[in-house]
DNA sequence: AGAACATTCAAACAATTGTTTCCAATGACG
DNA sequence: CGTCATTGGAAACAATTGTTTGAATGTTCT
């Protein structure tokens, strides 16, 4: 079943920087494997189908985050010893294991920029696969933020967080283009970790922003 | 030239609803023009290669934006009369400009998503059309928001002003799935305006947080 | 009316896609 | 030795893609 050595790893990482160049649907398996000089047959030999060939690509990168965000969320616990974690340190653990983990492996760019894709692309396997994978971590952590911002409503908290992971994604996935424009514009060279520095007060502020004056009562009076 | 009725409006308006729900490479020219009820053939009679239609698609939308944008700022900066515009005003005439031209015409949620889709799908002759009409405005915007926050160190108003594009973005761009979510856990259905109603303080805390610390020196000391 | 033009239509085009198959060569392990 | 999983190669598969063609039809103006 399990594959140690080469020809697997040679498609997972010539796919991984394909498929984050140009989207999955514009890499045809021809790319790949030439790209990767493996046989055409290769890839659905050891994967089965381009789709699984995708959530494979995927799964190098989740299966060892997962492990360390839930490694790193309890060390965080066992240190507050069950009592409230600041929201900076909460932020702070997550952009840390999320750093660690391309670290490993390849540059944090492909991985946002898959995350990205998986958002934004394919609707269908994809995103229930992500939701399999992300599912557990993300429960836990946002019950964390909760315990850390009780002051705000739940769907206040639920609705900054995914503005905050856009913010995040967006900007990541789409960083080559926006450094081009920067350095451009600007003279001057951002660094991935330049960009987290520049992230944390902007993330921690606007979760902390005040409250939005309430809803109108469906239909404004005149 | 110009065609005034029924065939070209009909692809435009079965393109943009299929492109925003699959992306480009995913949408067939035979998707799109048996929904529509029109030949296949008339996609490239009419606008010449599916590239441009993707591109007509985009201008339906930001021709008008462009021109109803520049005018709001126009007023705006009379109003002010040389003045410097708060930022909070800056926002919310940009809120209000995106909302108004889709109200026309479609859902903004198909504006949004098609948004998203210009910036994490296909790199290459998309973004280039969307910087030549968005370039101006967006330039004339900035400058603007530079004026407003003088405090802010020029490459950090840049980057917070993209952080907070990648916000909306992807929140009005994921909002079917992130909806769905939300309706779930929470049982409210949220509009569009709730969302931009929620947006607004996070956007403006964001742009206003304190300055991130100074970088590191290249390597960190020990 | 006829001429000129714009549009629609069905059919075919060539190219590319994911996938499968057959065959030979290789290596590992019993 | 022989067995079996893994590679490589080449070819073909059925399907789908964007695009083009040429005839039919409609519309418009003189």
């Amino acid at each position: 079943m399990a594959q140690q050595p080469d020809t697997v790893t040679r498609i997972l990482d010539t796919a991984e920087v394909l498929f984050a160049e140009r989207g999955f649907a514009e890499t045809s398996l021809r790319n790949i494997t030439s790209k990767a000089k493996v046989n055409l047959a290769a890839v659905n030999y050891h994967f089965g189908s381009k789709k699984a060939l995708i959530q494979a690509v995927f799964a190098r990168y989740l299966d060892p985050f997962t492990v360390r965000f839930h490694a790193a969320l309890d060390e965080l616990e066992a240190r507050h010893e069950g009592g409230v974690i600041p929201l900076e340190e909460l932020l702070e653990t997550m952009a840390r294991s999320v750093l660690e983990v391309p670290a490993e492996r390849h540059s944090l760019k492909v991985f946002m920029r898959l995350l990205g894709l998986a958002y934004s692309q394919a609707q269908g396997h994809l995103r229930r696969y992500i939701q399999e994978q992300y599912g557990s971590v993300f429960t836990r952590f946002t019950e964390l933020v909760r315990q850390a911002t009780p002051e705000l409503p739940d769907a206040e908290r639920f609705w900054r967080l995914h503005f905050m992971l856009g913010t995040v994604i967006f900007t990541l996935s789409g960083l080559d283009a926006l450094r081009d424009i920067a350095e451009k514009d600007y003279g001057e060279h951002v660094s991935v970790r330049d960009l987290v520095r520049r992230l944390r007060p902007v993330v921690v502020a606007a979760m902390n922003a005040p409250l939005p004056e309430p809803a109108p009562v469906q239909r404004e009076a005149g």
